[in-house]
DNA sequence: GCACAATAACTACCCATGTAGTTAATTTTA
DNA sequence: TAAAATTAACTACATGGGTAGTTATTGTGC
């Protein structure tokens, strides 16, 4: 599916739409105060942005909107993903993932885990 | 170390600083005109931009600029993951690796290499 | 030494994004 | 029902980034 880009502060809203929706906007906001230090309208700015590229729809529920997600998390995260892949990497995974078993601390319990879907995945 | 946000058409100047350095500015222009269709001035532009930021240094050397790099390719792709990371899968590795093992097609050998990187590492 | 070609430097412009103020509409409440 | 509170809608503004035009400078071939 075609995501549209969602920016850095948009994903934060994204998240919480993907944990639950529909969800009003002060709920969001409320939310997101405890992350975050933005201003209530900021918010609302990135909900009617999410919306004009319609990747939020909000319905009129009495005096307020109630949000929820019209892209898929998955869609996005893969999106997401191939263009880091790309820019950072050269778009072939490989290199990231060995980057990241190599670089990046994991623990043991991760490191199994990691091994056992790989088994799984082997398997077929 | 500290590293200042690279953009996404930056990246591809600074890969191939990476790749080799010291290089003129032509000899980028001409590199990057192979894949992209960007205007030489772009290119100076992006170029100069790095420059400021303290991501690339140029030494005069007659009448054009040497350029190199004044960042670690490493580090670069360790702050951007970050970012990546925070931002997609809320800074946990495991979902990131298990989103790419299970839905970023993989080939046989990819898979068997990773094996052999996290047997590897978990031997310690 | 001068015109020309190459290079650098400066300027420009539009769009996305981060951030929030201002105004209008609607609901609740005294 | 008029004022206060809530919510929505619209407007604003600075910065960064993608993209490139214009102008100045400098080395080079004649």
């Amino acid at each position: 599916m075609k995501t549209p880009a969602i920016s850095e502060s948009e994903w934060k809203v994204m998240q919480l739409l993907w944990k639950k929706a529909p969800q009003p906007a002060y709920d969001i906001i409320e939310q997101l105060s405890k992350t975050e230090a933005w201003h209530p309208n900021t918010i609302k700015t990135l909900l009617s942005r999410l919306q004009k590229k319609k990747a939020v729809g909000a319905t009129r529920y009495k005096n307020l909107f109630l949000y929820e997600p019209l892209v898929a998390q998955n869609d996005c995260v893969r999106a997401e993903t191939n263009t880091f892949l790309e820019r950072v990497f050269g778009g072939s995974i490989k290199p990231l993932l060995v980057h990241f078993v190599e670089n990046e601390n994991l623990s043991d319990a991760e490191i199994d885990e990691l091994k056992r879907i790989l088994q799984k995945k082997g398997k077929r």
